[in-house]
DNA sequence: CACACTCCATACATAGGTGTATGGTAGCAC
DNA sequence: GTGCTACCATACACCTATGTATGGAGTGTG
């Protein structure tokens, strides 16, 4: 017997989303790769939005959220930075997902919107990092912290053969000139 | 009477895909907007598919094509590349088309493959540019050229707020840093 | 063991998309 | 002005999706 919980839909839809997009979305094929029926979907959500603005509750949660928690130790601010940097652009799930999320919002206002929260979160955070770092003013580490944020996303976004991506190495040498 | 030449529905095409995304590019709803029939659409195109591809070859002619032709002249590199980056972010008409075309890769592979094309494309004339004018490695200027485009990209994606864009002056920084 | 409550399957009405087949109209060729 | 050809409208069969209503299965609790 199936039964899936509201938790099993939502982990469901994190994964069609990261593989197959939002279009992917649906009650009636996700009910499919689930095992059950609509029924099962349409008694944990109201409908496709309601469970559409849950996935990007939890999708910030474990993108942003947590992971700014997680950073916010004792280490150096340059240690952190690397690290972050790694998680974003190396891990290739987090970098899908994210992808995902980001075409979403071209077609869908409220996810914009909240995506929209998120960019700003997360280039404060590196701002955050980058002035514990190097003691730039406000406006210069906003700036930076952009910039390498916009290296990063457009890097995930390139869609050159295998082989061309940016080696470790040339990502460290990126966050030294962001830093210098 | 309408009459509608096959040129028409592809600019219109285009239009759509800038605007609404992929997912418009529907054969009813834009001969609605077009104030024709579905009749008209596949009298020029064979089906959709059809229609797709000959899209995707206008979007290359237009945006990297011509672009790579009408840039390769006497001018300095170093101003040819401004010249490049300006066109690239600032209007906002060729972000927007781009950043449509690369949301659909993610779905389409056909699509995916054309824009790995055109990347490869692209980041090989910047490094073109950026040997010119520095005279760099080969491999050097190519590693350079794929964070100046991906840095480019990334900021056309980012969906912060208005007036968190980043600047002529602060683009033009960056430029320099490249060619450092 | 009964019974309520949780969870799901199924059927239905509705909507919007595809591609095809068929017939109609406008304009030019002669 | 007849006729050909290019172009389009319409109707059809089909598919896939949504959301709702209704009627079961299972499971735990008294």
């Amino acid at each position: 017997m199936p039964r899936k919980t509201r938790e099993d839909w939502l982990h469901h839809g994190l994964k069609t989303l990261k593989a197959s997009g939002f279009e992917a979305l649906k009650a009636a094929p996700m009910a499919d790769s689930l095992g059950v029926s609509r029924g099962s979907f349409y008694w944990h959500f109201k409908d496709l939005s309601d469970f559409h603005t849950q996935l990007i509750d939890l999708w910030q949660e474990r993108t942003t959220d947590r992971i700014i928690v997680e950073l916010t130790n004792d280490e150096a601010p340059q240690i952190r930075l690397r690290t972050l940097v790694e998680r974003a652009v190396q891990s290739d799930a987090q970098a899908a997902l994210d992808r995902a999320v980001r075409r979403w919002a071209d077609q869908a206002p409220t996810v914009r919107a909240r995506l929209a929260l998120v960019d700003e979160k997360r280039i404060g955070f590196i701002a955050d990092l980058i002035s514990a770092a190097r003691g730039h003013d406000r406006a210069a580490s906003l700036t930076r912290a952009r910039i390498l944020y916009a290296a990063s996303i457009g890097e995930s976004m390139i869609a050159g053969p295998a082989g061309t991506k940016l080696t470790a190495d040339q990502r460290s040498a990126l966050v030294d000139l962001i830093l210098a």
